[in-house]
DNA sequence: ATACTTGCAAATGATTTGCCAGTGT
DNA sequence: ACACTGGCAAATCATTTGCAAGTAT
């Protein structure tokens, strides 16, 4: 479900949506970058590798993309919000809360984790939306880093 | 450490800071608190029970008092910050982010996903500070509540 | 007396909203 | 043509910062 730039715009159409230029610059800047980006990352333009918009329709479009499944967004500690194409979005994350460096790992990777969770409280968690903060290896040796 | 007002006060006092009216009632609303509050809450006096203080001093103060250790804040998804005394608050939180519910675990109920999480990414994660979020019993079952 | 604190105003950062002009279909 | 969008300014929300006046020790 949307694999390239072409076939997200095409599913926008298909909601008959129109498809604007800002919009379109949305939709390839979420091609465009391999990580999760910010919405001011986008409106700059990728640091030069797109043309630049404006900061409120990038959020604008972001919502929209959003609702239609194709976008969603994650929050490492209390960093702006990080946006990224859903289809690639199957990670979950762990970010360090001293050094703030962060891990994405593959969607079951942390099955067991999950299982554990489910059993004792019933919920059904994921770590894609917030991800798991606690303390890298390094930073919990002792030796902080970064940031 | 610190398990009532004058406790935390000596506390306070040990560390050379000063004892002024608007710092005790910041502590005293947390210890009047069961559930974690927002500063706001603190501020406005816990809704006439304590007497209001500004928020600008609620936010000083809850910061200090968290360098000395006394206190600790969660993030309940998008919501404001969430005070709570650090020795009531060794709690784990795991929010449902379609109906807003939330429970609070006791401190090592979630050993065994810690452990899962520790063996998968080599990161020592905890809860208390940014908790698990997920679908409660009921959402997840398809009817969704509240909010 | 002298730092530490307060309180009010103003700044900040992320994101949203209002509103009217612009434009895709 | 007409509803959907864009762009810019202004609003919001939580939190922080500046600074002069107040006060605990």
């Amino acid at each position: 479900m949307a694999a390239d730039v072409e076939e997200a715009v095409a599913a926008v159409r298909a909601r008959g949506l129109r498809l604007s230029t800002p919009r379109r610059i949305v939709i390839e800047a979420l091609f465009a970058s391999p990580d999760p980006v910010s919405a001011e990352g986008i409106a700059g333009g990728l640091g030069g590798r797109l043309p630049k918009s404006d900061l409120t329709s990038v959020y604008r479009n972001l919502e929209v993309l959003e609702e239609l499944g194709l976008v969603r967004h994650v929050h490492f500690g209390h960093a702006p919000g990080l946006y990224a194409l859903a289809s690639r979005d199957e990670q979950e994350y762990v970010v360090c809360e001293r050094c703030s460096r962060h891990v994405a790992l593959p969607a079951d990777r942390l099955k067991r984790a999950r299982a554990a969770i489910r059993d004792e409280t019933g919920y059904e968690v994921r770590f894609t939306h917030f991800p798991l903060v606690g303390m890298c290896p390094d930073c919990a040796a002792g030796d902080g880093e970064r940031e």
